[in-house]
DNA sequence: GTCGTTACATACCGATCGGTACAAAATAAA
DNA sequence: TTTATTTTGTACCGATCGGTATGTAACGAC
């Protein structure tokens, strides 16, 4: 009877962005309040325990990344131009802007892998989301004759996959641009044509 | 005046499984107490404080990981098989014979980058280092004809760093082999020629 | 207005966290 | 054998962890 004095799906988009940073163990609730800007009770009621707290904004997040990967990945027509967009763009910080963030998804693998095998499936699927995203948008290109026969659109998805997720986990550290330039532009040969 | 009871090598050792499995937020003095087979007192009176012990750990880590990809990539003179043979080690867990386990370096870039900057200079020093090595066995490739000139190798070096970080994430999931292996063929393709 | 219901803030819970005081035990030097 | 010194095990510390009991405030229904 008495409303919500709190936007659920802000709150949830401040504890995404909380777990985001600093991952889910070096979260408190403390935090986790402080940048929801709710009480405790408010949030359990809303979000039940920490662990489903997390699970939740893990959804979000995978939703919310995939689209803007998605959305990257069709600015450009032609294949190698939009895969090099996407890299300089996930350079720059990506949606968020800050190089140094990361994804979510890649440290909930990285951090999560061995204690919470739900988290992690969540994560891997969403791996294998862009993976399919990456060998579709790959399909385009052999089709129109932008790349050559002959090459594995689902194998060259996956090892962009990879690039991109190796990236993402170098930009944590903020290395020098040229290091960052040359990285890409090496990983973009990848869709040099075999010679078999 | 009193000897250690314990070897403080092996206590290290120990240390580093368990930061290296868990990560450094999710590790409590009570677990690695446990492992290491001492008491508090004693890790405190040995290593400092759980600060102090990670630092080690990551020392101990680096230094072992660093000699471990030399000794697979000097198993092949030739280039491509060197790096085919240690992309395929890695999928079969590495040194650790266990691939879940990831790497501990990309894991302190991974969970510490934002709170640490220490270790996470120290974790990215030796990244550096991995694409150092990279690039000088690239070096050995093109001066003996093996990969065609024109390719620049410490670009090359990155890329083939990215996509081992990238992999050894991928693979905390433990996916299905056939995944890993079309990653892996995909990613040796970065060695084919560029066509300018 | 009154009532029923919900969300709110405060204040608290046991458990565990990282870290230490202390005294007994073990040794090398004398 | 005594003594000085270090390590050891136990038992404990304050702080913080994730999570909750409780009473009050704010609304919709009537």
């Amino acid at each position: 009877m008495r409303p919500r004095a709190f936007d659920e799906e802000q709150a949830l988009d401040a504890a995404m962005r909380v777990f985001w940073e600093k991952g889910y163990e070096a979260t408190s609730l403390s935090e986790l309040t402080e940048k929801m800007n709710i009480r405790k009770p408010s949030l359990y009621a809303a979000f039940g325990d920490k662990r489903e707290l997390f699970s939740r904004s893990l959804d979000r997040y995978t939703a919310k990344h995939l689209a803007y990967i998605k959305r990257v990945l069709e600015r450009e027509n032609a294949v190698i131009p939009a895969f090099r967009s996407l890299l300089y763009d996930l350079a720059e910080g990506g949606s968020a802007g800050d190089p140094a963030l990361g994804c979510l998804a890649v440290l909930t693998l990285d951090e999560l892998a061995p204690q919470e095998a739900a988290w992690t499936e969540k994560a891997w699927a969403h791996q294998l989301r862009l993976a399919e995203l990456f060998r579709s948008k790959i399909d385009e290109g052999l089709q129109s004759g932008e790349l050559a026969q002959g090459q594995d659109a689902e194998a060259l998805g996956n090892a962009l996959l990879a690039s991109v997720i190796g990236l993402t986990v170098m930009l944590k550290t903020l290395p020098n641009p040229t290091f960052i330039e040359s990285t890409i532009s090496a990983t973009l040969t990848l869709f040099e044509e075999a010679e078999s």
